[in-house]
Formats: structure tokens, C-alpha cells, sequence
DNA sequence: CATTTTGTTATATAGACCATATAACATACG
DNA sequence: CGTATGTTATATGGTCTATATAACAAAATG
């Protein structure tokens, strides 16, 4: 199951929840048309309030990676495009944390090649998740 | 001056500086031994209270950039290091964010590989600021 | 058409976080 | 010894997060 909350993590939980499905995507375990369990369903697994689960669904809808409906739920449908400029000001800022302490442009290069191990398309469509 | 606050910035101002100094070192702006303005006289400089400014040079010391101590006020002092994992699972999330948006694995790498272009190491140590 | 299911909206509370404020202390320099 | 700079302490107010209760709205199902 790639949705679990980190008590440990400081990131607020809908963040993580965010970042779990987004993962997830990239890493083709889940694709377009695969449905999310609803969040009553997810609130009652993790142990959440649905609200905390449905913010995180409808972050994940404004960003453009979920369809979400009354009645249907949510499912992957992903707004494809280029980052935007807080992606890459984002990733200024962690590759620089990074150069400071000493990584060349080349490691660095390497590490974010590495970290793209492991992404790939969904095969197909999924009913729902395991 | 490479340090200003951003009212539209979502971050906590304390991390805004944080980030800002970190970027101004991997861009080779600062480096080692460069003093940074003091707590009082920065927060004055950008209308903040002086603990939050202390926060931010207290963020950046416990993380291996800075050398603070009293009276000699804020250095840069880098303790260079590999990064830890928690930055290796904030790049698989970015760079997740990316690619399930579209992007591939290898207009994923240019980009950091042109994100990383300006960063260079500093000639030497500066006595201050402009 | 009624019931059920699922997301949405509204209001409220409590705790954590953030920035500020005041005050004082501790260390180090000149 | 006075000054400068960071550190610690306590407090306040606003914002954010998660939860709680309640109800509504849309859509699917039988």
C-alpha cells in the first residue's frame, strides 16, 4: 500500500499523502484511470479525519494529477506540462544544498539521474489498488 | 543583496533566508569565511524581528553551513558532507512531480543539469556583504 | 423514485507553528 | 569596563493543521 502517514515526518499529512500519489504516478504503480480509495474509505485505514484526506485529494486535483467527482471518487488523470517556476526554484534550491556541502555539478547530475531509476509509465489502467 | 523577504513566498521567512544563503554559497556568491550581517542589523535591513533572522542563522549552523558565535557574529563555514536521505527523498519527490506531469527521465536530468549551471566555487573569503 | 455513496461546504475547537515583543543574560572584543 | 553580538526566557496574536459534527449536493444503484 504506497499511502501511509509518517508520524516521525514533518511534513503535514495531506503533504505526504500528496507526495505518496505523486510518487506513486512516476513510478507507474498506479496510472491514468486507476482509483484512489475515497476518503472515508483511506481516513478510516490510516486512522485520519476524512477532511485530512480530502485535502490532500483536492491539493492533488488543483495541481492536475486527480480527477475527483461526488459519487464517482477519485481517479489518476494527470494535466500534462512543463514544471513551472516554483518547481524549478524548488530544485535550485535542494541542488544547491547540495553543491554547497561539496557535491560537483557532476554528482549531482548523477544522484538526480539515479533518483529517475524507478520512474516509468503504468502498463495500463487499474481498477483500484492492492 | 542576496537576502530579502518575499511577501508572496509561501515559506516561513526564516526558511526564505535559509534558502536564500544556501544559494548564494552553491552560486559561489559567499564562501567560506564570508561574514554575514548581524542578527540586529539584518533584521533592521529587512523590517523583522532579529529572532527570526537568529532562527535562520540557527538553521543554517545546525545544518553545516554556518559558524555563529557571540560577538563574532555569523560565518560561512561549511562542513561538506554527502547528502543525508532525507534530501535524496525530497529529490525523488520533485523530480517525481516532473515526470508524472510528462517529463522524461532525460529532460528531468538536463534540467537539473541546467539548474546546477551558475553555481561555482568562491574565489575566497570576503569580508562582507555588498 | 428512494436509498446509498461519495465528495463538498460550513462552523468550531485545540494544538502546533510562526513572527513578534520585551527583557535579560553570556560571551567576546576593543 | 563598556559595547556588541548571539542566546535564553516568557509571552502574545495570527495562521496552519487535524479533528469533530452536521448537513448538503451530486450521482450511481436497485
Amino acid at each position: 500500500m504506497f499511502l501511509y502517514v509518517e508520524d516521525a515526518d514533518h511534513r503535514p499529512v495531506y503533504q505526504q499523502l500528496r507526495d505518496q500519489v505523486v510518487e506513486a504516478i512516476a513510478r507507474g504503480e498506479i496510472g491514468e484511470g486507476t482509483r484512489l480509495p475515497t476518503t472515508r474509505q483511506l481516513a478510516v485505514d490510516l486512522g485520519l479525519n476524512f477532511h485530512t484526506v480530502a485535502r490532500a485529494y483536492d491539493l492533488l486535483r488543483q495541481e492536475g494529477y486527480l480527477q475527483v467527482g461526488r459519487k464517482v471518487g477519485a481517479s489518476v488523470h494527470v494535466r500534462r506540462g512543463p514544471p513551472n517556476a516554483e518547481w524549478h526554484a524548488e530544485l535550485r534550491v535542494l541542488l544547491a544544498a547540495a553543491y554547497a556541502k561539496g557535491m560537483s555539478s557532476e554528482e549531482i547530475v548523477t544522484a538526480c539521474r539515479e533518483a529517475t531509476q524507478g520512474f516509468g509509465r503504468a502498463a495500463e489502467p487499474k481498477d483500484s489498488l492492492a
